[in-house]
DNA sequence: CGAGTCTTTGATTAGGATCAATTGCTGTGG
DNA sequence: CCACAGCAATTGATCCTAATCAAAGACTCG
């Protein structure tokens, strides 16, 4: 067929690497927590977080576990998702270099919500919440920037919901392949479309729309037979970004 | 019926009256934003913020009006609701007390998203962005305590959208009520149940759980039916706190 | 009392979920 | 290198929840 291809252009990332003391100042500088902050400060930071590697499909923590973490990815993806009994899982996040989660001020004894996996291999710099809290206090352009990511975050949520409670099902696909796309759009796969750049199979795309995996497959279908995406195992890709948002505007 | 009244026993309330300085500077220090600051303080954030009232039905702000005030509820309620095109809003928060609104921090020219109605009288106190920007910046404290603010809106919206993509309507409406009953119960009407202690029409209860009106009324009237909450217009009191719980868990 | 709004109830329809196979891709091991 | 196991995706048939359409009843207020 005109829109299918069979091997998944996603390229997929490998990062068996463990960070210098001065990589991960360096790594820590550029995140929107820690930007204001000069290299002296940074040296504090840097203290208190630990590096490390997941591989891909490795669980970083479950919901129920003690809420005293806060993590910051560096590179690759991770995937919230918040489990439920019957295994309707919600995916909340797939989140990508500089995105946090965890907890950020909970000092109790909350427990996670979410389930955390290593959506690709990646890396991940994390604290406890603790520490963190302590560097809020010392560092009031640090909370700021915390302030104004958690808000954004908010905001996101706040346009899922009104996504669920009134678009039907393509038109929250569309609205989701778009807004992956912007943010993980690998640009151009070899039919001059964008790529999005991570694994994203039926079953995630569901558990982002609040859908089932057949209805999305039968969704993807219709999108693919109309020269609107291509897609395949595990991956999509945006060809006719116009008609999408048509759909996605209702 | 042995569960129907004929009038809302909810007391209307009504403020027409004017805050002295003193007031204003007491009410802001009640604030979960203002807490830990001491009266002098206190004196300095009280000057940048000014007092509104509005009669229940006033709109306080569009979406699309220019994002440039936040405001913090003192008394009454303040519906926040997204509107669409076709009618079909959705209801985002009913403040209480000391629950904000608007913008935190952008400053930029961005728009509101959102429409503030007063959902009965009120008395609300508000600031423009830039002086609130300020105020975060000079006392470290109030960053923190409005960072926890968000954060819990966040973990609400965020369990708003595990309802909305997973449960049936019977159970959104089970925990709305539940929600609505811990939040606001003014504790007994006079058939001894938790009555929710705001004016509540079918069609906010709709545009709360993203269903329809008749369809929330048909799931009222069952549960009425099954002596689990008392309902009339514009109110519902929690009669079966246990069975309504058992229809949340699923 | 009568207009207007809110609520309830009924009849019908439709969007998606569910159930049930089948096909196709990938990586593995003989 | 090919066969096979295993998972991902597709497609079809059916069912059911909730939306839609339509009307009538109830409460409120001027």
């Amino acid at each position: 067929m005109s829109t299918r291809r069979r091997s998944p252009v996603t390229p997929v990332r490998v990062e068996p690497h463990r960070c210098t003391a001065p990589e991960k100042r360096r790594l820590l500088g550029t995140t929107p927590f820690f930007a204001a902050l000069d290299a002296r400060q940074l040296d504090e930071v840097a203290e208190v977080f630990v590096q490390r590697n997941f591989t891909a499909g490795e669980t970083i923590h479950r919901a129920g576990d003690p809420a005293e973490r806060l993590s910051i990815v560096v590179a690759g993806q991770v995937k919230i998702s918040r489990p439920s009994v019957d295994g309707q899982d919600v995916l909340l996040g797939l989140l990508g270099p500089y995105e946090h989660f965890g907890s950020l001020l909970e000092l109790g004894d909350a427990a996670c919500r979410d389930d955390a996996v290593a959506h690709s291999d990646c890396c991940v710099l994390s604290t406890d919440a603790e520490s963190f809290h302590a560097l809020l206090e010392r560092f009031p352009p640090v909370a700021l920037a915390t302030l104004a990511l958690v808000a954004a975050r908010l905001r996101e949520a706040q346009a899922t919901i009104e996504q669920l409670s009134t678009y039907p099902v393509p038109r929250r696909v569309a609205a989701t392949l778009l807004a992956l796309a912007e943010r993980l759009g690998a640009d151009d796969d070899d039919a001059g479309g964008v790529l999005i750049g991570v694994a994203l199979s039926r079953q995630d795309l569901a558990d982002m729309t609040g859908a089932t995996v057949e209805t999305v497959s039968r969704v993807l279908s219709d999108f693919r037979r109309r020269g609107w995406i291509g897609s395949g195992r595990q991956w999509v890709s945006v060809r006719d970004r116009e008609s999408l948002e048509a759909i996605a505007r209702g």
